[in-house]
RNA sequence: GGAGCCAUAGCCAAGUGGUAAGGCAGUGGUCUGCAAAACCACCAUUCCCCAGUUCAAAUCUGGGUGGCUCCUCCA
């Protein structure tokens, strides 16, 4: 396996990660609560850390990755009693939908899902192991980490208790002993979804999750952990201090990664401005894929401004929405598939598709696997993995157009190793899956129909080029190619006939 | 008020001490009946500004300017 440097949230630099046990890394991320559909701020952590977790494959590990399901909390109580919907299948719901959701966008699901619904158990065993360590204090039926009781509070987010306290703003709980302790259970109230406990019926605190379910699936001290940047204050910080509060200051998590947020147009996303897209909007619009290769071409730790421009009627209605950026990274796709599909092709007619590309290929051709390497090794660097694919797939093009001079043997099995290693890292930054002929025909399908162009009268209009063109009438064939250009379409003669694509405009 | 992040070509984006990756757009070329696609070449003496450290700075230090985030639910 390849040594991997990352970024460390909680040192604040880049460090040699060294897994407890070489080879083998245990990651916890948090995952939703699923009260209403998934967002693109979701996809893009969940992209950003399915990412690091297949770079870590790629690099020889073998990963245990765990995300979590809140299911019980506030947000969803609350959106259940206002739909009248039962809170826990309202939260069943949307996990399905989130899960779903990130399908498409290639993120692979976890090893492990837990959620809070499946470990009151661990939940309760674990406020009353922070009870036992003086670390919490029951009021009522209610039950509040004491944030004195653990000195080292605020050591990952930079916190200082007494500056907390300075922009204290929300209403204070009168029974807690300090306005920053947080409830680990709280106290049924009516409505509410409740489990029986040693303080009564009630449910778990947000936070207390994610450390009894870190502790329940990867043990008192485990590798990785990840998740949003604004989830560093409170919710990583609480983690910490319950986690090290009932198992000691070296356990828990041994590397904290976070990812940076997206912004629109320089402004954050929020539902005040009307600028939350939902992934499924994404989905049907370019395709998920294209989201995916977008966010592989940043760094998982950059703020991103996504370009998003809401398209309105007359009435200034809004009737759907340009995502440019992706259009640009759908059209990158589209690079990479039309020359895996020219490789493709190339092998097939060659006759020997026994041959995977074992054996001796041109040295440039041997760059890319080790190149991709080493750049998802320096803390996932994807950017720096895409220019090796960018530099691989213009090799392959080249040796594809230029047979002349190149052993024919060598030449063939260049291009096998290409077409392999191009998908070996593909499968790193969780891209290059789809079969290239139907992700072209896809593409070609969602631009189609997004531009309103009829299919059937384009091939009518290519039938008559042909036969212009068969008649040596290029006046003819040349006024066909602009009628269509007109139409958004362009042409490409091959030897297989005329084919066509839907032109890359700004439209 | 406190904590932190960011600023690299027209645009997107890597690079955190050793002489500016990659992509898009653009220009010229190869190929083509003409195109498209693909390929090739060109495209930042310079990294927001000022000062400093160093043989050497986009990278480190200090001071500015501009943008953003967290401290409240938030991916």
């Amino acid at each position: 396996m390849t040594p991997v440097r990352l970024y460390d949230s909680f040192r604040r630099e880049k460090v040699l990660f060294e897994p407890l046990e070489p080879g083998v890394v245990g990651m916890y991320v948090c995952g939703p609560t699923p009260y209403a559909p998934a967002h693109i701020g979701h996809a893009y952590s969940a992209i950003a850390f399915d990412t690091i977790r297949r770079s870590l494959r790629f690099l020889g590990y073998q990963v245990r990755y765990v995300r979590n399901i809140t299911d019980v909390e506030d947000k969803i109580i609350k959106r259940g009693n206002e739909t009248g919907e039962d809170p826990m299948a309202l939260a069943a719901r949307f996990a399905a939908d989130y899960n779903r959701d990130m399908a498409r966008f290639g993120v692979l699901p976890p090893d492990i899902e837990p959620k809070v619904s499946t470990h009151i158990a661990e939940i309760i065993a674990l406020i009353e192991r922070l009870i036992a360590t003086g670390c919490a204090y029951q009021v009522d039926g209610d039950v509040n980490f004491e944030i004195a009781k653990f000195p080292a509070y605020g050591a990952l987010s930079g916190m200082k208790l007494d500056e907390l306290r300075a922009g204290e703003r929300v209403e204070v709980d009168p029974r807690k002993r300090s306005p920053d302790d947080f409830a680990l259970w709280k106290a049924a109230k009516p409505g509410e979804p409740a489990w029986g406990s040693p303080w009564g019926k009630g449910r778990p605190g947000w936070h207390i999750e994610c450390s009894a379910m870190t502790h329940a699936h990867l043990g008192d001290t485990f590798d990785l952990h990840g998740g949003g940047k604004d989830l560093i204050f409170p919710h990583h910080e609480n983690e910490i201090a319950q986690s090290r509060g009932a198992y000691g200051p070296r356990s828990f998590a041994r590397y904290w990664l976070h990812n940076g947020f997206l912004n629109f147009k320089g402004e954050k996303m929020s539902k005040s401005l009307g600028n939350v897209v939902d992934c499924s909007q994404i989905a049907d619009t370019v395709g998920g894929e294209a989201l995916r290769l977008f966010c592989v071409s940043h760094h998982f730790r950059s703020p991103v401004d996504f370009d998003f421009e809401a398209i309105r009627d007359g009435d200034g209605h809004v009737t759907g929405a340009r995502f440019h950026s992706l259009e640009a990274a759908d059209k990158k796709l589209e690079y990479f598939y039309t020359t895996l599909k020219r490789i493709d092709d190339f092998i097939a007619q060659s006759g020997n598709t026994g041959d995977a590309g074992d054996g001796k290929v041109l040295p440039e051709a041997d760059k890319l696997i080790p190149d991709a390497r080493v750049a998802l090794a320096d803390d996932f660097n994807t950017p720096v993995a895409m220019a090796a694919l960018h530099e691989a797939a213009a090799l392959a093009n080249r040796l594809l157009d230029e047979p002349k001079g190149i052993d024919k043997q060598v030449r063939r099995r260049t291009l096998a190793r290409l077409a392999r290693d191009l998908r070996a890292v593909g499968v790193a930054l969780g891209v290059f899956a789809a079969d290239p002929a139907v992700y072209l025909a896809e593409r070609r399908a969602r631009l189609v129909q997004r531009r309103g162009i009829d299919a059937a009268a384009v091939e009518r209009l290519i039938a008559d080029r042909a036969a212009a063109r068969a008649a040596k009438d290029f006046a003819r064939s040349d006024a066909i190619r602009g009628e269509l250009t007109a139409l958004g379409v362009a042409l490409h003669d091959t030897p297989r006939g005329t084919e066509w694509s839907v032109l890359d405009t700004a439209s």
